[in-house]
DNA sequence: TAACCTGTATGAGTACAGTCATACAGGTTT
DNA sequence: AAACCTGTATGACTGTACTCATACAGGTTA
């Protein structure tokens, strides 16, 4: 896990790259339920940066359910993870739901665009 | 125009709000092409804000081509202006691909929810 | 041209997110 | 119990988004 750990210099905040890294490792299978993750600590010196930062992104990963922090003994991967992918897609359409709504754009032309987005095409025109 | 706007202390910004009631206005056809919007100076008594929240409102739908700023003269509904709520559905559209991508959600799957979404429903199944 | 209307520009103040340094507290191991 | 490992907490710094007060500049009209 350690090694595979990497972040970027876009725009991204540290704490979000960290997280959606091990959130993609659980959901890849590439970590078990009950297997240890790398200490904060740890992460905080490979990727040289503070220890908060590391914290708050395994703060994070944990509202998700996907592992367990352990007062002095270490971070565990969930017994039962949540299926992270279902669940980061589950928050992404509500988010979207409500953001359309707010913005007054109707959600099944909104999926209609997506749809052909998803197919790698661009439809021509305005309905209007 | 003037007396329908209105602004709410949810957590939205001002300008947004100014923004996206004048994109609506535009798009429900209420302003047409070549009609002079109220003065920013207007709004912004009229609202109560600041002429500069009022004139980043007024830039903000100026950027998306549905009015024309005219400086020493007013503001103007642009003669040809954008498909509206087609414009926004493709700009949130693109985000929302673009944030897909890098969530590592898959599009298709994120369609899918969207679609039980706007049909009211909500699916049962974890399947870990 | 002078007064008055428009939009434009500059600088300051506030709030918040992200990151960091440093110190605290609870289990393990010796 | 002491040393050492873990996660936890507090406070400060920085950058940025939003809002505001105030001043500037370009057309219109008397």
């Amino acid at each position: 896990m350690l090694d595979t750990l990497h972040i970027e210099a876009n725009g991204i905040p540290i704490y979000i790259q960290i997280r959606d890294q091990i959130l993609a490792a659980v959901a890849a299978g590439a970590l078990k339920p009950g297997d240890r993750l790398p200490t904060m600590r740890e992460v905080a010196v490979a990727l040289k940066v503070d220890l908060n930062t590391v914290r708050h992104a395994y703060d994070s990963a944990q509202e998700s359910g996907a592992i367990v922090l352990v007062r002095a003994q270490g971070t565990y991967v969930a017994e039962r993870p949540p299926d992270v992918s279902e669940d980061r897609l589950e928050k992404l359409a509500q988010s979207i739901a409500v953001n359309a709504y707010s913005q007054g754009v109707n959600l099944r032309d909104l999926i209609d665009r997506l749809n052909q987005i998803a197919a790698g095409q661009r439809a021509g025109g305005g309905t209007s």
